[in-house]
Order: C-alpha cells, then structure tokens, then sequence
DNA sequence: CCTGTTCTGTACCGAGGGGTACGCTCGTGG
DNA sequence: CCACGAGCGTACCCCTCGGTACAGAACAGG
C-alpha cells in the first residue's frame, strides 16, 4: 500500500500549485469569500476555470487549502507565540504578529480569517464555519497556554486562563479590524504596548 | 419657508418605512451587504423590488439608512456611553454596550459595522467605506472624550487618550467577533471584567 | 507509431444578481 | 366623476455567478 508511482502517468500539470494557492490566498484575504469570484481567482492565479477545478475540487476546497496556507504562513506567528517561556511574552507575541501580519505591503490590510466570511449568509456558510472553527481553535490553545503558565506559577494563581485567553483574542480580533480602517503597524504597535502595560504580574 | 404640504397627492404608500428599514436592518446585520440580495431584503420587508427601490433609492443606499438606523438604535449605547462621567465609567459602558447588542436574541450575532462588509472587494466598496469612516469616527470621539478626561484629572496625565481609545475600540471590534464565534453574553461579560480590572488608575 | 491517462482551453449551462419599463391601482382635488 | 399623480406588481433587462462537457494537447509505456 501507499507506493507511490514515481512515474507519471499523463499530461503534467502546467502551473505550480504552491503557487497558485500562494496567489488564491491573497485574493481571499483582499476580497473574502464571497466577493472573490472564481474569474478573480483564476486570473489571479494564472489558470482556466477548468485547471483550478481539477487541481482543488471547488471554490470552497479551494478556501479550505488557501486557509491551511494561511495558517501556516502568514499565520504561523500563532504557533510561535505559543511557545514563548511566559505568558506575557506569548501574548506579546501573538499580539504584535497579528500587528504584522494585518500590515503587510500591498493593500493586505486585516486578517483573513477575520474578514474572510463574518457574517454567515446562504453561499458562504461552509466558509463561514471553517472560520469560526479555526477561531475557536485559536483561542482555545492560548487558553490552554494559559492554563500551565498557572500551573507553573507564570501566571498569579487568581488569573483566570479562559477569560484571559478571551480577552486577548478579543484583542487579536480587533487590531486586524483597525487594520482595514487604515491603521499602520507603528500604531496598531501602540495598541500593543498598552496592552502590555497593564498585564498581570506575578506578585 | 418650506411650508410642507399637509396635503399628499397620489396613492398613499401601503407599507410604514420606518418598519421596513427596521426588518432590512437585520437581514444586513445577519448576512453582510454582499450576501444580501435584493429577494432577500424585500422578502423580508415584505414590499417588491420596485417599491423598495422607489422608497429607498437602490441597494446602496439603503444600506446608508440602515446604517443610519443601526447608529440610532442598537448602536446607541456608543453616545450614551461617552457621556459618562468617568473615562472608566465610558468604557465600561461601551464595552457592556457592545456585548449587549453582539448578543440580541434571534440569531444576530455580531455587530453590523464589523461584519456588514470588512473586506473591500468591487460589488461592495460603497458599503466598505462608509463602515471604515463610521468606525473611525467612533475611534475619534472615544479619543476626544478620553482626552477631556485627561485634561479634567480623571485619567493620569501620562495617559496617552488616542492610544487608549484605539485600545478600548480593540476589543469593541473584537467583542463583536468572539459574538459571532459563539460566545454568550455571560462570556463576553467576563472579558469586560477582565478589561476593567487593569484599566489605568488615578494615582 | 498507437494507447492510455491526465491536463488545458473553449464554449456553454441554469441560476441568481441588481435594476427597470410599464400598465394597473388607489388616493386626492377639481 | 374624472383627471392627476404617486405607489404597486409583473414581467423582463443584461450581467455575472459557480460549475461543467467535450475536444484537443502533452506526456509515459509498449
């Protein structure tokens, strides 16, 4: 089982896919779901319609491969973050990448699984619901951070790691929102510092 | 001047507007400008195409006035929240105020100025940029009030009002999407807590 | 060369999008 | 009671949507 073929059997494909989902994953982040249309996406990528349906299925497979790019690339920062040593240094992290990754050169402003489908209308439900799931997700992970860096007394035993996890996240969400109404990095930096200011101390 | 002539000529209307943009309202705060379709609306308004265009002009603009509508009804916390006595007071109210409307009964999840059209894409850039300079504005007279409140003593004067206000709108932009991941009104209470409890003292 | 297999390009599908033409209905004023 | 003027309903406009049928093009193996 699972050999794979070394031999290639029929006509090779004549794109890179790596690329092309590169180039789909920056039209859904400008345009979300819904308002990147297949004539959008193909033309970004450089392919006919009949290409990109061989090579990922449809328009919401598509989504779904463009989002598991997302979330290891410009994204990745999340992963990261949670492997700083404190608790305050991963939120730090995590804040000032999402700073980064909602700045981007070239009219990149925000966050894809921000601005990707929020509102859950009949076309873009599966879309819609993969979002939410990666969300929570998210926030439940940081929770989890959270929850050892009071077990290992990172964190003042009274610090409550879901509402705190919620309260970051809160503020993840935000500053990609900022982002898109024309925000630089220098001041969604700002926000971060304030942040900082007043996270808990140990003692 | 402008004696409005009590006297109206022609068939009377057959439908009350101020309910029709009341029901238009909910379609957009649920389903976005771009997944809302005309069908949608008008099913929903229970008028035809034509008497809603007649009414309201087109689809654009009627999302102004529902917009319009949004700042006067649900979003009225935001004003009755500035004319607090207290910054602290300001944003607590704020904040509470955006947990309350991101959590109506009935499914409307959410805050329409964030989820109503973030990415820009060609279909909706009209609804993209009045959201962008209505979210704006709110940032801006949230920093003036903060500002007020430095010069008053009641915030420190090292506080930094344009910072803090990008900051507490942070997670007025983020509420609105943990709402929209799911979460209740008693979780998204909790994260005010958290936010009140390091909020910046006097002395 | 031919066969088998996969990718590519064109041309097309039905459905639904926003928006409108036009005749009909309902009220007022003469 | 009749003309007027505005709202209403139907039927339709063109366009774009996501998705597909089908024939040809490019490779491997024999």
């Amino acid at each position: 089982m699972g050999g794979s073929r070394s031999t290639v059997i029929g006509r090779p494909r004549g794109f890179d896919t790596d690329e092309a989902l590169e180039r789909a994953m920056r039209v859904f982040w400008e345009q979300g779901y819904e308002g990147s249309s297949l004539t959008d996406l193909t033309g970004a990528m450089g392919i006919t319609k009949t290409s990109m349906y061989a090579a990922f299925g449809n328009k919401e497979q598509l989504f779904r491969k463009v989002l598991q790019r997302y979330a290891d690339g410009p994204a990745g920062y999340f992963d990261d973050a949670l492997e700083q040593p404190t608790a305050r240094a991963a939120t730090e992290a995590l804040l000032r990448g999402a700073v980064r990754t909602s700045t981007l050169p070239g009219k990149f402003a925000g966050c894809l699984t921000i601005q990707g489908a929020l509102p859950a209308c009949d076309g873009n439900r599966p879309a819609h619901d993969a979002l939410v799931q990666f969300r929570n997700e998210a926030v439940e992970r940081l929770e989890q951070r959270f929850r050892r860096a009071v077990d290992s007394g990172d964190l003042p035993g009274d610090a409550a790691p879901r509402r705190l996890a919620r309260y970051v996240m809160a503020l993840a969400f935000g500053i990609p929102v900022h982002a898109a109404n024309g925000l630089g990095r220098a001041e969604l930096d700002e926000i971060v510092d304030q942040v900082m200011i007043s996270w808990p101390r140990v003692s």
